[in-house]
DNA sequence: GCGACAG
DNA sequence: ATCTTGTCGC
């Protein structure tokens, strides 16, 4: 692989990233989430994509796809190493969502085409950059508050917002992945959560993805009798 | 040259 | 990201 040909690749496919609302959610009826992780020490990367119903936040799908992985990760080239299996993984859906929050950064990204953002263009769907932690960019200390926001800036253009989304807990980095504006890509992140860190399509795609012990529960329910499922 | 560096 | 136990705090 030729990292300097990526970057120019990043370079011109960054010029197509369409940053504005480009199509009315008014009204979504279904967001994802998508995560990818990895298996057998790297050799294998996973993909999960969760539906959730807009505006119940129920999981209504998810798909789940296994491919070699073909790339090591490179801080800021980390959608060449991912999107294979996102695609993969988007594939598989039966419907598709009006809007989807992809794991990693959106435009908040050195040459402004971080995960979310190529995903987003790749399959043609508004996405959102909803990052744990920092790529590039600086921002001024947040306020312990949850709620607090402050811009993400780099070489004086504001590329996302850094946005505490509960107390206690590090900030999120949130950017436009593509066809969403700044404004609405945090307004619809914070329509999505449900007193966790992660917002919840996210959060689904991370329980599917690592199989965790929720996404195991909601499993069970499908097949019983949700009344007599009753936890807690 | 040195440090930073999504997942 | 992943490998992993106990542990500190709410």
């Amino acid at each position: 692989m030729d990292i300097n040909a990526l970057r120019e690749k990043q370079i011109l496919t960054a010029a197509e990233v369409i940053r504005h609302d480009d199509v009315d959610f008014t009204q979504p009826e279904i967001i994802a989430g998508a995560d990818v992780g990895f298996e057998q020490g790297g050799e294998i990367t996973r993909a999960a994509i969760a539906l959730l119903s807009y505006p119940s936040l129920e999981l209504i799908e998810y798909q789940v796809a296994r491919i070699n992985t073909t790339m090591p990760y490179i801080p800021g080239f980390l959608s060449f190493r991912e999107y294979p299996a996102l695609l993969a993984a988007w594939e598989k859906l039966t419907r598709l969502p009006d809007l989807l929050f992809v794991d990693g950064h959106g435009i908040s990204h050195p040459r402004r085409l971080g995960v979310a953002s190529h995903f987003g263009l790749l399959v043609d769907r508004p996405t959102i950059g909803v990052a744990k932690r920092r790529l590039c960019g600086r921002f001024e200390p947040l306020p312990p508050d949850p709620g607090a926001k402050a811009p993400l800036m780099d070489k004086g253009e504001n590329i996302g917002w850094v946005w505490r989304s509960k107390l206690r807990c590090n900030p999120l980095f949130i950017s436009t992945g593509h066809r969403v504006s700044m404004d609405s890509a945090l307004y619809w992140v914070q329509q999505c959560m449900r007193g966790y860190r992660l917002p919840e399509p996210t959060r689904w795609a991370d329980a599917v993805a690592s199989n965790r012990t929720i996404f195991q529960r909601w499993q069970q329910g499908r097949d019983s009798e949700p009344d007599f499922f009753v936890l807690r």
